[in-house]
RNA sequence: GGGAGCAUAUUUCAGCGGUAGAAUACUUCCUCGACAAGGAAGAGGUCACUGGUUCGAACCCAGUUGUUCCCACCA
């Protein structure tokens, strides 16, 4: 066997190191039994291991291979290598020839079981790529049905490689549109909220490019401080390790490598959702530019007196040792008690009973109060107790913060333990005794027995002590709100404690504070909400607002830009050389250390719409890069409500006070995605849907997993397990991307949250496979025929033409006009209407006719509207649909004569729909009298058409019509109703036979079906339509009869109730004598 | 304690002063050259309740009842 160099799989390489997702066809399967599903998996889970152990996330590597863009290569580069060397530790049995024909076909081995593994995926349903398949060549036929999955595979890719998604590349547009995306958590996966609300950003994005605006989606993630450090440390907790183990900087390693991970999973999955954000500029809030832009606005707020450190009463989380702002806190109303104590008088006189709900905090009382018009105790005023079970004595005092009608009117009061208390104890100089350590536990300032004591067993055994010591007076049941972390669920600790603020009210430089900024940002209508009533919550909470605690005792984030020296010396600089620089100038000589606490994950976040885009905070607006100038501020934000508080504001706040611009012009707030009983989604309550699940489909057994693995407890796992199984008893389907994202746009009815309803879904890809087969359709009658693209040769529009291209420029106009307000939802049923209801159930119709039996002119005429009107359709669906509407674009744009103008210059050939222009409607093609024609004739029909239906007649029975009425229009609709109501033939005769056969009354229009009738069938059907039109008929006329409508209505009104009654009237004349002819 | 939203057909939702709408489910009939993931026809609603404004209210106003969610330091 030949020694071999360090491996190169070239063909490997190539395909991964594409575009991450583009896994290319593979034409057939190889099967050479060395590398066996048994050894492939082995390696790639060990390889997996290898790269990000220890953590349980491996479970997943058998099941899916999903890794961050910039991971993959060096992945398959280790991947081969460990192969080749397990070749030659394994086989040494190979001849060199065999050597030699394995290396040569271990390329494509690799590709094979890669992509076979990557379909398995698929079918289990996790974050699978885009499969590829060996169907995914184009074919010239379309599929009988709509097959999204190897049309998305195809697409995205090429649009990706394409450069289509990039921004500003075309200096030429005088518009600019952008849309910050929402940077997800690195926390895991997406879920159905993303989806929604990317979905809506992608579609604004699509439809602005398409109208020619030099369009940026910026894209990125957030490094999510606590929340991702919770999820990393959970992984190394089942495995015995503590982030102290490792250190601080290993742990932060393991960090980066979940990031990459769950990065790259998230981004992946965007891709799935086919969403278009310009990937060259994707950025991380933890980037180094980003970074640089924490560190630098930090030194500036801190400079400007904004930011300042100071030992305050904070929300303290003591299971996770850190801060957390108020935001952060979830009051939650919970069964407790309130225990009534008998402080003793320190003069033996007698006692005060104190109420409270934390009898431990007692062993940091430092006074009791009452209020001072409560003549109960006026006279203890100035007075002290005994504090039980410790040896102290405590003050009485008066404080009218104390409500008289609580309790027993007397309050303990303990300073380092809440917020109200520390008030108080600023207010009358008291002293602050904090007895917790910050793990919760009684502290050395306590009496020795309860040293040491979490904070809840120090509360059992001070009661127990209380009794002991005869204080203890009793205690009720009390419903209380009790402040719990939002991450962990535990209860929150007032704490002590040195942190860093951001000031909320202080006034800046000119004037304001950055709270009222940001206030009047919105007061002044620069930023507008949609809807609108958003602006009030905006308001209150700002008004409200209290200094921005933004420093947190974690080792994942921003670390703070501040150093000390030995005697408590701060000098805040943006790096260490800086700091030292800032130290020399202070003439201070002494070593310097960093602080070793990192920000607020929101901190960085607030400055998302600049930092993105490489401001530089020593610049002035005019002095920033073209992307800046472009795009700050940018277009509209979309966002859920829950971080109005958390984000907008505060970017709001930043972005003004920083560099002067607002950070968008609008704020489209919209709903939560909810389950379909209204439940919030959430992984305790096992109620989860992944929209990767939605589009992909997804076994009930693999979906039971995928909701009871890795829950917090256990327990819960039996009744998710049921519920899951009555809601999904066959799993779910496979929907397509498109159908889930037209059902997002059309649920996305303004302030509403949204109950997710699959059979909505389901509604809505079939859909899809009806704009697929309208399209089929299209193509068939019209591939290699004279479509009309030939201005010299005549074209004779029908009337039906003429209506459809008229029902097209209204839709043109309502698409534009929902898209800019933010109507996702009506923009969806615009489209719904326009390609179910118009084009197929009518226009289709109508123009088969017209095809069988048209004049050349008319038929080139006809084919023209055809195929023009579903070229403009796909274009107006596609900010909504894009992958169907690409994939059926392709082929109906050449017909239509329509050429990408980018792509005519390299191949003549259209490109992408993405580079379409947005239809625009031509008011000049309204077509009225059409529209008239229309509408009588689509009466007629569906009055025949009821007719034979209550006359049970079957539908395939061709019966004859006589029809009279104004004969040229009879004769221009004869066909159609011949074709559309199945008439044998359809005669005109001035006046009507006497029959007693069924009659449709349409105006001055009377239409006889000659059949055999059943008489008292008949006498029913028009006994039921006789009752229906007298009822209008007294309707209309008791509107009329009332002199006050008359008088007051508007004239139209009247008018337009006169004319019923009119209609009616004749209507009922015609039926009752027809009525007569049947008895 | 303060504030906001929601309540319309079996279900999910539009409509927000001028004849109650869509999808879905349901009933009947239909494989006819785009589509059964389809076609045609149909049935189905005191628009939560009570008052008020108005010629006219599902829609505007007030209140009531449910329901969901924010915000707030009652020990």
């Amino acid at each position: 066997m030949p020694k071999k160099s360090a491996p190169s799989i070239p063909i490997l390489t190539e395909v991964i190191g594409h575009a991450p997702l583009a896994i290319p066809v593979l034409t057939e399967t190889l099967t050479i039994p060395i590398l066996t599903e048994e050894l492939f998996i082995p390696l790639l889970t060990e390889l997996a291991n290898d790269i990000y152990q220890p953590i349980d996330y491996k479970e997943d590597f058998k099941k899916s291979i999903t890794l961050a863009s910039a991971d993959i290569l060096p992945f398959a580069n280790a991947l081969a290598a460990r192969i080749e060397s397990w070749l030659l530790a394994n086989d040494a049995s190979k001849t060199a020839a065999e050597w030699s024909a394995l290396q040569a076909a271990l390329p494509e081995l690799i590709q094979a079981q890669f992509l076979a593994h990557t379909a398995a995926t698929a079918s289990l349903g996790i974050i699978a790529p885009f499969s590829a398949s060996p169907l995914t060549t184009m074919t010239n036929e379309l599929a009988k049905s709509f097959a999204p999955k190897d049309i998305e595979a195809r697409w995205y890719p090429i649009w990706e490689a394409g450069g289509y998604f990039k921004a500003g590349q075309d200096s030429t547009k005088t518009e600019s549109f952008c849309i910050q995306l929402p940077p997800p958590n690195v926390t895991g996966t997406l879920h159905m909220g993303h989806g929604f609300n990317q979905t809506l950003m992608d579609a604004l994005t699509r439809y602005h490019r398409m109208r020619g605006d030099n369009t940026l989606w910026q894209p990125g993630t957030d490094h999510a401080g606590i929340a991702t450090q919770i999820v990393v440390e959970r992984q190394l907790d089942a495995q015995g390790v503590s982030r102290h183990d490792l250190g601080r900087d290993a742990f932060i390693a393991k960090v980066w490598e979940w990031k990459a991970y769950s990065g790259g999973t998230i981004t992946q999955q965007m891709r799935r959702l086919g969403t278009s954000p310009d990937w060259s500029r994707e950025r991380f809030t933890m980037d180094e530019g980003l970074s640089k832009s924490v560190s630098a606005t930090f030194v500036r707020l801190f400079n400007e007196g904004l930011i300042y450190r100071g030992k305050r009463l904070v929300n303290w989380d003591p299971k996770l040792h850190t801060a957390v702002s108020d935001l952060e806190v979830a009051q939650e109303e919970e069964d407790g008690f309130m225990y009534h104590i008998r402080y003793p008088l320190a003069d033996g006189s007698g006692h005060l009973i104190v109420a409270t709900t934390r009898p431990e905090t007692l062993l940091g009382d430092v006074a009791v109060m009452v209020h001072p018009d409560d003549e109960r105790y006026q006279h203890l005023i100035g007075k002290a107790v005994l504090l039980p079970l410790c040896d102290r004595t405590i003050p009485i005092i008066a404080d009218d913060y104390v409500d008289k009608a609580f309790g027993t009117g007397v309050v303990k009061v303990t300073p380092a333990h809440d917020f109200n208390d520390y008030a108080v104890g600023q207010r009358h100089q008291l002293p602050i005794i904090s007895i917790l350590t910050l793990d919760a536990k009684i502290n050395e300032n306590a009496p020795k027995q309860y040293r040491g004591l979490d904070r809840f067993e120090a509360r059992k055994q001070i009661v127990a002590d209380l009794e002991q010591a005869g204080v203890f007076e009793k205690a009720e049941k009390h419903r209380m709100k009790v402040p719990r972390g939002d991450r962990t669920g535990v209860v929150i600790e007032p704490m002590l404690t040195d942190q860093w603020f951001v000031a909320m009210r202080k006034p800046g430089a000119d004037g304001q504070s950055i709270t009222e900024q940001a206030l009047q940002c919105v007061a002044s209508g620069e930023i507008k909400f949609h809807p609108e009533n958003w602006v009030n919550t905006y308001n209150q909470w700002l008004n409200n607002i209290q200094d921005w605690c933004i420093s947190r005792q974690l080792w994942w984030g921003h670390q703070i830009p501040a150093w000390y020296g030995v005697n408590g010396e701060v000098f805040v600089a943006e790096d260490e050389a800086a700091a030292q620089k800032l130290a020399d100038t202070a003439g201070y000589t002494g070593t310097l250390s960093r602080d070793q606490d990192v920000l607020d994950t929101w901190f960085s976040s607030a400055l998302w719409p600049f930092s993105t885009l490489d401001w530089e905070m020593d610049k002035p607006f005019e002095a920033q890069n073209d992307f800046v100038q472009k795009y700050l501020p940018s277009s509209v934000l979309v966002t859920g409500f829950d971080i109005i508080f958390f984000w907008v504001a505060r970017m709001v706040m930043m972005t003004k006070h920083l560099t002067g611009k607002i950070p968008f012009k609008d704020v489209y707030v919209h709903g939560l995605i909810r389950d379909a009983e209204g439940q919030k989604m959430s992984k305790s309550k096992g109620n989860v849907l992944d929209p990767i699940d939605l589009i992909d489909g997804i076994t009930l057994e693999a979906l039971l997993k995928k909701r009871t693995s890795g829950l917090m407890n256990p327990k819960q796992a039996e009744q998710i397990d049921k519920r899951t199984r009555k809601e999904f008893p066959d799993g779910i389907p496979s929907f397509g991307t498109d159908a889930l994202r037209f059902t997002f746009a059309s649920l996305a009815s303004p302030g509403r949250d949204i109950k997710f309803d699959m059979q909505r879904c389901e509604g809505y890809r079939n859909f899809c496979n009806k704009l697929w087969n309208a399209s089929r359709f299209v193509l068939m009658n019209c591939e290699g025929h004279d479509v009309g693209l030939d201005d010299n040769l005549p074209r004779d529009y029908s009337f039906a033409d003429q209506w459809m291209v008229t029902r097209l420029q209204h839709a043109e106009t309502e698409m534009r006009t929902h898209f800019d307000a933010y109507r996702f939802d009506f923009a969806a049923r615009t489209l719904y209407e326009l390609v179910w209801d118009t084009y197929c159930d009518w226009y289709l119709e109508l123009a088969k006719v017209q095809l069988a039996i048209g004049l050349p002119q008319q038929q080139r005429a006809t084919r023209r509207t055809l195929v023009r009107v579903l070229e403009a359709i796909l274009c107006l669906a596609h900010p909504i649909i894009p992958f169907i509407t690409e994939e059926l674009w392709q082929k109906v744009a050449p017909l239509a004569g329509v050429v990408c103008p980018t792509a005519a210059e390299k191949t003549g050939q259209a490109v992408s729909i993405m580079l379409q222009t947005y239809p625009q409607a031509n008011p000049g093609l309204i077509a009225l009298p059409a529209v008239e024609k229309f509408t009588l004739l689509q009466e007629m029909v569906t009055a025949c058409r009821s007719l034979r239906s209550e006359m049970n007649l079957s539908p395939a029975l061709r019966v004859p019509l006589i029809s009279s009425g104004e004969a040229s229009t009879l004769a221009l609709f004869a066909p159609y109703l011949q074709a559309l109501t199945k008439l044998s033939d359809v005669s005109i005769v001035p006046e009507l036979p006497d029959s007693d056969a069924p009659i449709a009354l349409i105006g001055d229009f009377k239409l006889l079906l000659k059949v055999e009738i059943d008489v008292t069938a008949e006498r029913e059907r028009l006994d039921k339509e006789i009752t229906r039109v007298q009822a209008e008929i007294s309707k209309a006329s008791s509107k009329l009869n009332t002199e006050s409508f008359v008088a007051r209505a508007p004239a139209a009104v009247v008018d337009q109730e006169k004319q019923r009654l009119a209609d009616f009237s004749n209507t009922l004349i015609q039926l009752q004598s027809q009525r007569n002819k049947v008895s």
